[in-house]
DNA sequence: ATGAAGATGAAT
DNA sequence: TTCATCTTCATC
């Protein structure tokens, strides 16, 4: 079986509602380590628990550019977390990659998370990048070139929906997404 | 200049 | 449930 497309940058240039749950089972690698999307949550800017909420700052500047480029920041001082943009440029809305199922690269994944546990290996957005190398470094970096590389996923998957995660403001809409049932998620999905 | 909060994770 | 750890952003 040939492997699927890439994802192009036009890809992401529509809403972020609809990029978001057809990144589930698409594939993420970094440097050819990673495996297939599992968990995602969506971002509007109009959203009030959207980085991009309340305007153009240093932080969230790539936010503010044009889709398809990875958006990292840091997360409690400690994590990084990543994020790839969407919609027409100036729109700042962006999808958070929240989990993955590791497939490639596991030796080296499980070095730099000091762990065997494949299911903790990318359950979350902290591990998830943390398991791939990604770092600041990686932020405002173009999705279709190295060292990422993503491609489509082949059918669609049974894709669960639910309220975000860690969020005080607006967690009541469903605009998380995640693949039924998969033991790789940051946090389960009730039924 | 200062400080509170934060799209988390790991340990208790 | 607590805490690590530190950047960001609003406020003073």
């Amino acid at each position: 079986m040939p492997n699927p497309p890439r994802l192009r940058r036009s890809f992401f240039n529509r809403s972020v509602h609809e990029v978001a749950p057809e990144l589930i089972g698409a594939t993420l690698l970094v440097d050819g380590a990673g495996g297939v999307i599992v968990e995602v949550e969506a971002y509007h800017h109009t959203d009030p628990a959207a980085h991009s909420y309340t305007g153009r700052t240093l932080r969230n500047a790539v936010m503010f550019g044009p889709p398809g480029y990875a958006y990292v920041y840091r997360s409690y001082g400690i994590h990084w977390c990543i994020n790839f943009v969407c919609e027409q440029e100036g729109s700042a809305s962006a999808v958070l990659i929240r989990a993955l199922q590791p497939t490639e690269g596991l030796a080296v994944m499980r070095r730099r998370r000091g762990l065997h546990d494949d299911r903790a290996l990318c359950s979350g957005p902290g591990k998830l990048c943390q398991a791939l190398g990604i770092t600041i470094r990686h932020n405002e970096l173009p999705l279709d070139r190295p060292p990422f590389e993503l491609r489509a996923r082949r059918e669609a998957p049974d894709i669960a929906r639910g309220v975000r995660i860690g969020i005080t403001k607006a967690a009541e809409k469903l605009w998380r997404y995640g693949l039924r049932g998969s033991p790789f998620l940051s946090k389960p999905f009730k039924p």
